[in-house]
RNA sequence: GGAGGCAUAGCUCAGUCGGUUAGAGCGCCUGCUUCACAUGCAGGAGGUCGUAGGUUCGAGUCCUACUGUCUCUACCA
């Protein structure tokens, strides 16, 4: 081995072994249980960011862990074909040519697609491998591979039997760039400074006005109307009147609706059903006349008149520059409000009525919040589960045709000469109604969530009743951000219980966002992103694992910065470091088997350490709590085993009782082993390559069984009596830096106790590690002719004679600044016990414990203060 | 407008069922080239747990209000 972690060195082989071995794969095995994880598929456009690798390892981590646990785990990978974000891609592939879509037409813009896919689509497959994601890549599937596809028509069709899919005209979200309906959720809010215009409209036949206010002026070419609150006083009289729309001269009616504030603006609002979701409810409540004036370029249509052509924003500013002229334009005031932008490209998105397919959610959200709220599913954290129910609650229809090419095409055939149309599970090339071939299928194709929303079972052979989707449906855990509750964990819990009848996951786990160092979300824009493969080459998949993991608590975002990759670093070198040191010594010995081993003091306190983790580690694997699970293993690994157990195995070892120093080898390797283990799941790589050291390991440490906690092995005599023990070691090395001994001086300690078998037993562990030549048991200090400083560490009173070093004055007010803290305990603990409450309420154990501390602190108090009257005598 | 999170050491954060003397990493100070590791070892300093109330025998932890801060959601034109 290597004197440094050198990851480099070894990933790559290692991840090439399991691969080869057949590790990953999940097999259909009534012998054992199932355990399976979807993944979320990452889109065929990404590229690995830190928030994936976040996402991955969490996934890998219980994926490992169930599978050493014996489960057949299915952890199954896959890809997304992102439909707006891959068109976009080939889009600007094109204009590089000169070209545009329509000048290539949909066949050859859908091979360019897919050729796309089949040179970048398995660039983040190799990602994910460099990371150690141990997924079955013999299931690995693309939402538009076969098996997807199938799944949607399926889907499509029998909603639309159900009457669950309709089509129609209603205001949806435009994006002008994309040239595509987006549904709610695709689109993102941001407040922007803009303005509001106080515009006059005319009351017919009078010379009477009413203003109203309005941030977006080009749209009155599609006004229909003007509306007040009811009860606002200021317009009663004109309530039923007649306005007309300035420049277009139109006659529109002057409605009353309780939608309308009555302190915003001037509290009338202009009407424009076909460009604001609001005033097309209102239109609906009114039956007015839906005008569409903007056009799905974001050009004035010819519904516009004169203004035909023009950009929506310079439409603004020629209406609003005749409105001055006409001195129809009251004021201009500055407003800040939100706009919408489309997720994918930014474009600030126009809401405009136009013909798409909808899902009716009502029907479908009703029982997903049920299973929610009946524990059917579990988020973690729970506080997600009250985000998910408010957006479940308050969900409009869902729209799911996209005007794009690259994406599942609607399963919907027209009739060019009877106009039927045909939902269908397959192609169909007949009418079935007349007969004609004259047969077009809908140009659109379906929202990529439509798709996401199958993927637990799609990707397992939905809608055939395959033993794989028999035996690892429902799935255990999904696993991921925040950020996508709605796009997809809603929308595959209403669907896994709509067509499957049974929940998707039985649990939801919720991280947060990988942010800088910082704190900021990591972002193209802000140009703050760290690129994980960069990481992985530099520090290794395992540090970065380690970094991302290590003490995060589950939905909270964790701050990502270049310290905890170093230090994360450490702790894989540490661990080399140990092994090399358990390897390196165990050379050539004959090493006895640990279950025939008689064990020390010190083995059977390392022993229970590492039972108590075993435990704590499995506990905290099952909440989900693996930042806490790794935390408790960094301290069991750094502080138990290599800062006191290996310490204290160097007298052993290094000594000349061979029989003894192998038994200890034995339990050196046996902890080492069983802490590879426990580690793996995190940390796989180093933790493998580690293990294939060992003399007479196994085959792989991916297929060993998981550390199961034994009571038996929890010791707790020895594990206190050791702890005592270091306890003096750690008094002893105080009072030497107190003092400034120098580390190569030896001291002579004179120890008062009742446990004088303990401290011999012990005492080449005290000599080692606490510099300590000879130990010598007194009967009291006054045995002591030397002039010594002393510590009480619980039932032993220490001495040690340190001559010059000792300077009386520092002595006497160091213990006295003991004294101070002994007392302020006893003072606490007095105060407990002389409470009644305490006594007759608190569970008797405590109050035992309790009593106990005052006794031990008023023992130390007598010993302190004996101490301080024989320095000053 | 609605909902939620967070506030603990200089910094970043843990703190599980309300119950030891409130912890870690980094940083800082002191000393160490001790035969696994200076990517290290040993010792140390550093806290009124945001503020004010309340519940309780007991509150960093539960409740209420407030302050600060972040996020989601809605879209009053």
């Amino acid at each position: 081995m290597e004197k440094t972690y050198n990851p480099g060195s070894f990933e790559k082989e290692i991840y090439k072994n399991w691969e080869e071995k057949g590790y990953f794969n999940a097999e259909v095995n009534t012998e054992k249980l199932p355990f399976t994880i979807m993944m979320p598929p990452p889109n065929i456009t990404g590229q690995l960011h830190m928030g994936h690798a976040l996402d991955e390892t969490l996934q890998d981590i219980l994926t490992r862990f169930m599978r050493m646990n014996g489960y057949s785990a299915l952890w199954l990978p896959g890809t997304d074909h992102a439909s707006i974000a891959t068109e976009v891609k080939i889009v600007e592939q094109l204009a590089e040519e000169g070209l545009t879509k329509a000048d290539v037409g949909r066949e050859e813009f859908l091979r360019r697609a897919w050729a796309w896919k089949e040179k970048y689509g398995g660039r983040i497959v190799e990602q994910l491998k460099c990371l150690g994601s141990s997924c079955d890549w013999s299931k690995l599937a693309f939402t538009m591979d076969e098996r997807c596809s199938r799944a949607v028509r399926e889907v499509f069709v029998n909603l639309y039997e159900k009457g669950l899919i309709y089509r129609g005209a209603r205001i949806i979200n435009w994006c002008p760039e994309c040239k595509t309906a987006l549904s709610d959720a695709e689109v993102e809010y941001s407040e922007e400074a803009s303005s509001l215009w106080y515009i006059k409209y005319p009351v017919k036949d009078s010379d009477e006005f009413i203003t109203v206010a309005t941030s977006r002026p080009e749209t009155m070419l599609g006004d229909t109307a003007v509306a007040v609150n009811p009860k606002d006083k200021r317009y009663t009289k004109f309530l039923g009147k007649t306005l007309i729309l300035p420049l277009v001269g139109k006659e529109i009616p002057l409605i009353d609706d309780a939608y309308v504030e009555t302190d915003f603006g001037t509290g009338a609002v202009k009407i424009t059903p076909a460009h604001d979701p609001n005033d097309f409810e209102v239109g609906l409540r009114h039956g007015l006349e839906v005008i569409n004036v903007l056009g799905e370029d974001g050009r004035v249509n010819e519904n516009g008149g004169k203004y035909c052509g023009m950009k929506a924003l310079d439409a603004r500013k020629v209406i609003v520059e005749e409105l001055e002229r006409q001195g129809l334009l009251v004021k201009k005031e500055e407003l800040r409000h939100n706009v919408g932008h489309c997720y994918r490209c930014h474009t600030v998105v126009e809401p405009l009525v136009s013909k798409q397919w909808f899902v009716k959610m009502k029907p479908l959200a009703d029982p997903a919040i049920e299973a929610v709220k009946k524990k059917k599913i579990a988020f973690t954290p729970q506080r997600f589960s009250k985000i998910y129910y408010n957006w479940m609650e308050n969900v409009k229809d869902w729209c799911i045709s996209r005007q794009l090419w690259w994406g599942h095409r609607i399963p919907v055939f027209y009739c060019d000469d009877c106009g039927e149309m045909t939902v269908s599970k397959t192609d169909i090339t007949v009418c079935p109604k007349c007969g004609s071939t004259h047969i077009r299928q809908d140009e659109d194709v379906l929202d990529t969530w439509f798709s996401s929303a199958l993927w637990p079972f799609s990707t397992l052979g939905y809608p055939e009743k395959t033993a794989e989707l028999e035996y690892f449906y429902p799935t255990d855990v999904l696993v991921t951000g925040y950020d996508i509750i709605f796009f997809w964990v809603a929308r595959m819990i209403f669907s896994g219980l709509e067509h499957m009848k049974r929940i998707p996951f039985k649990d939801v786990l919720i991280h947060g966002l990988v942010r800088d160092a910082q704190g900021r979300k990591m972002s193209k824009s802000l140009g703050n992103g760290v690129d994980p493969m960069e990481i992985i080459a530099k520090y290794g998949a395992d540090t970065l694992r380690f970094s991302l993991v290590n003490g995060i608590a589950p939905g909270s975002d964790l701050r990502f910065s270049e310290e905890k990759l170093e230090g994360s670093r450490n702790f894989m070198n540490k661990i080399w470091n140990a092994s090399r040191f358990v390897l390196l010594n165990a050379q050539d010995k004959d090493i006895p088997d640990f279950a025939s081993c008689r064990l020390t003091v010190a083995d059977k306190w390392i022993l229970a350490k590492l039972n108590r983790v075993i435990r704590e580690v499995t506990i905290n694997l099952k909440k989900y709590e693996m930042g806490i699970a790794l935390a408790q293993l960094y301290d069991f690994v750094w502080s138990d085993f290599c800062d006191w157990y290996i310490e204290l195995t160097k007298p052993v070892l290094y000594g000349d009782d061979e029989n003894l120093r192998n038994q200890t080898l034995s339990v050196l390797i046996h902890v080492l082993e069983e802490t590879l283990k426990l580690l793996h799941p995190f940390i796989p790589f180093v933790t493998e390559e580690i293990y294939q050291n060992i003399p007479s390991h196994g085959e792989s440490l991916m297929i060993c069984e998981f550390p199961r906690f034994n009571a038996k092995n929890n010791y707790p005599k020895q594990k206190a009596d050791m702890e005592s023990v270091m306890e003096i070691i750690k008094g002893i090395r105080n009072i030497r830096a107190q003092v400034g001994a120098a580390p190569s001086k030896k001291v002579k300690l004179y120890v008062k106790t009742q446990m004088r078998k303990l401290i011999k037993d012990t005492a080449v562990y005290i000599e080692k590690l606490a510099g300590v030549q000879e130990i010598v048991f007194i009967a009291g200090k006054e045995d002591l002719t030397e002039k010594t400083v002393s510590q009480i560490i619980n039932e032993f009173e220490l001495y040690i004679p340190l001559g010059e070093l000792v300077d009386t004055d520092k002595e006497i007010a160091r213990l006295k600044g003991e004294k101070e803290r002994v007392e302020n305990e006893i003072q606490r603990a007095n105060a407990k016990l002389s409470n009644n409450g305490f006594l007759e309420k608190a569970p008797k154990e405590l109050v035992n414990k309790e009593r106990e501390k005052l006794n031990k602190f008023i023992e130390m108090r007598k010993k302190i203060l004996a101490e301080i009257k024989s320095y000053e005598a």
